[in-house]
DNA sequence: CGCGGCTTTGATGTTCATCAAGTAAAGTGG
DNA sequence: CCACTTTACTTGATGAACATCAAAGCCGCG
């Protein structure tokens, strides 16, 4: 019994890995690697890990759940720069240099986070080119993305904003026209730039124009190419 | 007399890359071929490459001159992310994957980009890992970069956008507190996200306060730390 | 039950974009 | 080199968009 155990063991790092980008030209005996030096570390809703406490020591990556990447400012404002689904990586871009700011990782559900020492990542980059390759596509894939939503968003107005993140939720974090909010109305504030009051009226708003439902988190999108138009054009 | 010039030949990028960060671990056979297979590109005042000319063909380098990088948006509003001084990279980010933006490079003094075919870089990665190594780093802190800058911005107001840019091309560009503005007050709207008048106005008020001089292009930095304050918590 | 955080709505004020109109500078063609 | 056109710069007036302030209801939690 005891050795049925041991021998049906196995790293389930290949079942998980193989869904991903940048993993996918490891060897069997890198992921085994891989495998025996990574760390999962559980975070409740709700949770937060500063940036501290895995910069330069970790590159770390979602398994499930779902988490907001985010700085902190002086004065109490806080920026999300992304909400991170699972598969995907958290902290790449400041990976292997220093950043004054800090980015934070905090739980909107219960999450696994999959931590992999930068030590093996670095010694992957040295010895398997093929994983460079991916690795460097990943970056740079995932800052565009950062960069082109930030530019995207700078030149819409209000209701163009909250149609943009409705949009997102549906498109790309839910794949659905209706679902729970994972995050507060000051959040969604600070995830495109405006006040906790502006996005609760053009929240209403949408509601009373019978764009989308909304009652509490509930959402669902009813109108969506109206939506998309305002997202476009606003 | 033909025999020495022809002796003396030699490759100038082993001189011009030495200076720069993610060239450095090249061997001596890598660099012969980078430099035989680069392109030199003289761009004169004004002149603007669009983006698809280089895209997925050539990673552009900034050898000598001055140029923006920058993108059109339907509207005819164009936003300028970041100048590009000499041994910066141009096109680091969009590198081997696409992107809807078009990011075009326009220069604003006559300037020489070099052109290296994404295929030798490629060859590099695959080929040199201390090369892939450095060049990770690279992408990380050009995207980081560009990111905090647009986080620092977004929180800042019309005046605090106005001193920021200003020691921007003080200390990053020109390492200096008297230059002469390579971009006009629409350009530098463009910069920061806002409008042209409100740029003229903001530098009007400034020089009125005796924190700079300003007389058409030319610019002299006078009460610097106010400026840095008005930066800070502008 | 009461406290704190989230949500909501309305009223008010500020910041900034837009519009307008004129001057200066720079490029263009005869 | 001068008239002509275009682009850049400047200032003021106006209005819209958005933040801020205030007050109250709601909900979950210790």
């Amino acid at each position: 019994m005891k050795e049925l155990i041991t021998l049906s063991y196995k790293c389930d790092c290949k079942e998980c890995i193989i869904r991903n980008l940048f993993f996918k030209h490891l060897k069997e005996e890198e992921i085994d690697t891989l495998c025996k030096s990574k760390v999962e570390k559980f975070l409740k809703e709700g949770q937060t890990i500063l940036k501290e406490e895995i910069h330069n020591t970790y590159l770390a990556y979602l398994k499930s759940g779902l988490v907001k990447y985010y700085t902190e400012h002086k004065n109490g404002k806080n920026h999300i720069i992304t909400i991170v689904k699972p598969y995907e990586s958290v902290s790449l871009l400041s990976i292997f240099n220093n950043t004054n700011l800090s980015y934070n990782i905090s739980a909107l559900e219960d999450s696994i986070l999959c931590l992999i020492p930068l030590k093996i990542i670095k010694e992957f980059i040295f010895t398997n080119s093929e994983f460079s390759f991916d690795y460097i596509n990943s970056v740079t894939t995932i800052a565009n993305r950062i960069i082109e939503r930030f530019l995207t968003l700078n030149i819409k107005n209000l209701k163009g904003r909250i149609a943009f993140v409705l949009l997102e939720f549906a498109d790309e974090i839910y794949k659905s026209d209706s679902f729970k909010l994972p995050i507060t109305r000051r959040e969604i504030g600070e995830m495109i730039g405006m006040t906790t009051e502006n996005v609760i009226r053009t929240l209403s708003e949408f509601h009373k124009e019978k764009l989308i439902k909304i009652t509490g988190k509930e959402v669902t999108i009813i109108e969506k190419e109206k939506l998309r138009k305002i997202s476009l054009f606003g």
